[in-house]
DNA sequence: AAGGCAAAAAATGAATGCAAAATATCCCTA
DNA sequence: TAGGGATATTTTGCATTCATTTTTTGCCTT
């Protein structure tokens, strides 16, 4: 069966654009559309599809294929066109040591510019992820959680680290959904101890051991997702070969 | 005056290409003309001339410049074309803190899995850059400087990583160069002694610590970067405006 | 009926064409 | 002669077109 790609929305009209590009917006779109989980992991990317789809021509299109690729949210194989880039568990492995890097850099950073209003901030990110933590409430947690770890990341005041957070987040965001929601309440309670410690180091503005922390906390995460992809793949291999 | 674009080598030709296709042929001639500093800084990119210099049309060219653009080499102006990125002091101190974050990543992950061999390399790169620092040689110092640091990041077996460096490092590079030529004897001497301390640590695959004395040590680049690259534009503000 | 080859169809990669926007040039006025 | 505005030129953004390559389809052979 040829993977059919559905209907995502109004073409793009000029009028939409303010400021933003035309090419901006599609680059958007496309990213979301493939972050999203549109589109099969390692299906192939059918240009013509897409391109009536958003209601443009192929070269806007693949000027914004190409930068996707530079992202690494597809790979292009001359001659035969864009697929979505399939995640070995190698990759993500790497991809998460990435981000736990990127994380612990952020701490570090934030302990040298944070103020105290911003810690305050956080603890009641915090005190509001306990919350969903009691109530057993996934997706609140998860929210809260997302949000608290871009506190850290705005509070480096590093443009350039955020977005480079934002883009490998991008990269496995689908992943790190789906093992989010399969977390065992186990692991939660080590999370909630975790936050505890991030919250203590940044108080006393214990760059390294914020990085420390971070770094493990985040290695902690990539074992259970990791563990969850596997067991997935294992129970549906097909869901990975792009069907 | 119009920037004039210097002729830059052959013409890409069809024989050229074995297997990289000729958008990535166009991409990494057109990143190292930009890196290489053929165009100054903040200076519009003229579509026209370069794709007469690279003998394409200007459809893949623009291609290129939509990654180039994504990469943060240059930024794209609606209806205004592309110009090379302008890095301001403080994009360069975030950059560099980004780069000493990777870096302190790399170090943390390569005690995880560097072998001694690995390690005795590494030494044997650090008594070879002893003797250009006796010898006042910068260039080779600086050569095998990187060559150390390439080092660590390869013991990361982290291939994300090992991209995102080397995009961070093209982004500083022309900074790079010419801070590290410029930079003071005294510093060569804090430097060759962090230097022995990351290789001490290296050695006890201390993680936690290497990444702390990585960190530091990439902050020390910076602050002697930043400095030198103030001082010359100082002295000569038209380099940086785009004439 | 299975396998293989050839032709047709489709998709890709790149060049060209065209309308709109920006820039440069020129002329006029004060 | 300096400034301002209209016009011409250039440049940009996107669509379209064309040549290749890949993939599919169909037919023939065994």
């Amino acid at each position: 069966m040829k993977s059919t790609i559905p209907e995502a929305g109004v073409p793009i009209t000029r009028s939409d654009r303010q400021e933003a590009s035309l090419h901006d917006e599609i680059l958007l779109r496309l990213r979301d559309y493939v972050v999203e989980g549109n589109i099969p992991e390692g299906a192939r990317v059918p240009e013509r599809q897409l391109c009536e789809m958003l209601g443009i021509s192929r070269t806007p299109l693949r000027e914004a294929l190409k930068v996707l690729a530079a992202e690494g949210l597809i790979e292009l194989l001359p001659n035969r066109g864009a697929r979505v880039r399939q995640l070995s568990e190698r990759h993500l492995e790497e991809l998460f040591d990435v981000m736990a890097g990127l994380e612990s850099l952020a701490g570090r950073l934030a302990c040298e510019a944070i103020t105290d209003e911003e810690i305050a901030g956080i603890e009641r990110l915090h005190y509001e992820m306990y919350g969903y933590y009691l109530n057993s409430d996934m997706h609140g947690y998860f929210r809260v959680n997302q949000n608290i770890h871009e506190s850290i990341v705005a509070a480096a005041r590093n443009e350039a680290l955020r977005a480079a957070y934002a883009s490998f987040a991008g990269r496995i965001r689908r992943v790190r959904y789906s093992a989010n929601f399969a977390r065992k309440r186990q692991r939660w309670g080590e999370a909630m101890r975790e936050h505890e410690a991030i919250l203590e180091a940044l108080r006393r503005r214990a760059g390294s051991e914020l990085a420390d922390i971070l770094f493990q906390h985040l290695r902690n995460k990539r074992a259970a997702a990791i563990e969850h992809l596997t067991a997935t793949r294992d129970a549906n291999p097909a869901s990975a070969a792009g069907g």
